[in-house]
DNA sequence: CTTATGATTTCCT
DNA sequence: GGAAATCATAAGC
């Protein structure tokens, strides 16, 4: 990623389909440093994104869309800018959002953030985070800290509906870095597709050797 | 501080 | 039936 991909010269306001509709890679870099909104009758809650990662379609073992398209997937395989919201380890709602043209299958996982709008409403909604930085830091955290669950999932984000995301200030390559991805079954992903702010407090903890080996339960 | 484990629903095979 | 893009909590150092 040395050739840099510029820093997004999007103007301000709400991001349009035309920032969604390109490479996987190059929109989650650029969403970083951007606020995810969504507006419910509790009122407005904002997360400025510190940490997210790329899904690359068919071709990623990693992705959901592997498989191909499934009922559940449906939405990653259509039209970019709107939300594919999965429900995961029976208990948690997370949000990506569909990158590049029709049939790409390819999405960015919002995986972590700071809260910077509608602080009280947050922290009513996560009374588990002691410390505000917790409050979005994780991909289930933050869906809990916007109230996004399956009402949201293949929401256009770019239409103006109660869910969008408005362009940060432009964040320089210094301030970015790439790294592997966490949690995901079939690990040793050859390219790094997780990307986070350099020094930001809300990214979620990398743990090397802290996962539990799936599939083993003890009854 | 670190490491381990149960919770609990949805979707796919 | 079993795995899953996780989190909160408990216990050990």
């Amino acid at each position: 990623m040395g050739a840099s991909l510029t820093p997004h010269s999007t103007p301000p306001g709400v991001l349009g389909r035309s920032f969604y509709d390109r490479n996987v890679l190059a929109v989650a870099r650029d969403l970083l440093g951007c606020v995810v909104r969504h507006r419910t009758p509790a009122g407005v809650v904002g997360v400025r994104l510190s940490e997210v990662e790329a899904y690359a379609g068919e071709s990623d073992p990693g992705s959901h869309a592997f498989r191909g398209p499934t009922p559940r997937t449906q939405v990653m395989f259509g039209e970019a800018g709107h939300a594919y919201v999965y429900f995961s380890y029976g208990m948690h709602w997370c949000v990506n959002l569909v990158c590049g043209p029709v049939g790409t299958a390819s999405a960015v996982l919002l995986r972590a953030g700071e809260v910077v709008e509608g602080l009280d409403l947050a922290r009513s909604r996560r009374p588990a985070a002691r410390k505000d930085v917790d409050l979005a830091r994780g991909p289930a955290r933050l869906t809990q800290a916007l109230a996004v669950d399956r009402a949201q999932d293949g929401v256009d984000v770019c239409s103006g509906s109660s869910l969008e995301v408005v362009a940060g200030q432009p964040v320089p390559d210094s301030a970015v870095v790439w790294g592997p991805r966490v949690g995901v079954a079939g690990a040793g992903a050859p390219t790094p597709w997780r990307v986070s702010l350099v020094n930001d407090p809300t990214v979620s903890a990398y743990r090397v050797g802290g996962r539990r080996s799936p599939g083993k339960r003890s009854t």
